[in-house]
DNA sequence: GACGACCGTTCCGTTTACGGAACGTTCCGT
DNA sequence: ACGGAACGTTCCGTAAACGGAACGGTCGTC
């Protein structure tokens, strides 16, 4: 997709959100209502300043237009206000953080047969956290930063160091732990897409 | 300080920091030298298409062009180091993007041993490119995302499909294709710290 | 010391992002 | 039914961001 449209579509869902129409978003922001409209629907190339006014206007860092690593869910609304989004059914991404280990979702991609949920984690020096079944064909990968970290079948625990891989099937239980000190680490979770019914 | 001033000292300061002179950025980036000229002195309001041709080719993300919170440090060398562009003689993360491939810097994680860069990149549906060698130690892992990869020891590369996982040593050339459509993939280049002879 | 290669800045014509003012539509209150 | 207000889109003149082509300055090389 083109990167206007990106931030066209992002910059509606955070107007929607907020239950803003158009034209008081250009009001409040003292742009255009030309502009916000084409901008919008992806058809301008918008300025710094336009792009900080809009933000600024929706009470949101600059980056939270952007779409990419930056792009964090900001003032997410209460749920239950589900619009137009159309949100996914299986739901928000899989729970990690626990006892032993902080997850932060840094990026969420979904392809035709598997979404895949990519975390920035911390799992705790001493810690030991289990972790419940996925459904039937979920996979985890793991690349570690820094540390220790024994994770997967609990019956059968996988060691990798730093700079290592690990690679397990998570529709069963499953662990994270780091005996030796702090991991960092980055965690995939690839999940096939709910046919949960296939008659 | 005006927003643009504080933008344009940010991508001086990337620049810089890669060893790139002006000219360089402007021709690979695909810019006017009179646009980046005026742009890192303030004097310009930059469109976003400006801006991502920027930050693309110098290896991050949207985001570090901003000074916002989410304006993340991307290869700042130690802080309280002066400015004096001397910096890292080992400069800043390896150049991945070429014809076949775009490279996004999202993360990079030093610890004592090593400097890990975690790159989101795309590799282009057909296309193939062949990188340089690292330096002796260096490990490269990609996990894909989606499409199929076939990379690796040009003598015997190695195929990834969807949510699979690849790892080669990366201190002889290597090579990244797509032979049959788009690849997105995540790619971590862990390379071991020149040793500074600690006796 | 003249030449060439590269640097960063300035000038200039073209393209386009901008805000204001129109437009048609929908939704209320009278 | 009618009027008014608000909505989002389209049209248009102006301002400015863009890339290419100049410019002067600095560094190596012959």
């Amino acid at each position: 997709m083109e990167l206007n449209e990106q931030v066209g579509l992002r910059l509606r869902q955070l107007r929607e959100e907020r239950g803003l129409s158009l034209s008081a978003l250009a009001r409040r922001s003292g742009t255009g209502k030309a502009t916000l409209s084409e901008l919008e629907a992806g058809r301008r190339n918008p300025t710094l300043e336009t792009l900080y006014a809009l933000t600024t206007a929706l009470g949101v860092p600059l980056s939270a237009a952007l779409t990419d690593s930056g792009g964090t869910p900001y003032g997410t609304p209460a749920p239950g206000t589900s619009p137009g989004a159309g949100g996914a059914p299986g739901g928000g991404p899989a729970g990690i953080s626990g006892q032993a280990v902080t997850a932060v979702l840094t990026e969420r991609f979904e392809d035709g047969a598997a979404v895949t949920d990519v975390f920035r984690i911390r799992i705790r020096g001493g810690a030991v956290q289990e972790s419940a079944a996925h459904i039937p064909g979920t996979q985890e990968h793991l690349v570690v930063l820094t540390g220790t970290a024994v994770v997967g079948d609990p019956a059968a625990p996988v060691t990798a160091g730093p700079g290592a891989h690990a690679h397990w099937t998570a529709d069963g239980p499953h662990l994270y732990s780091a005996p030796h000190g702090d991991v960092e680490a980055v965690l995939f979770v690839r999940s096939p897409l709910a046919a949960p019914r296939t008659p």
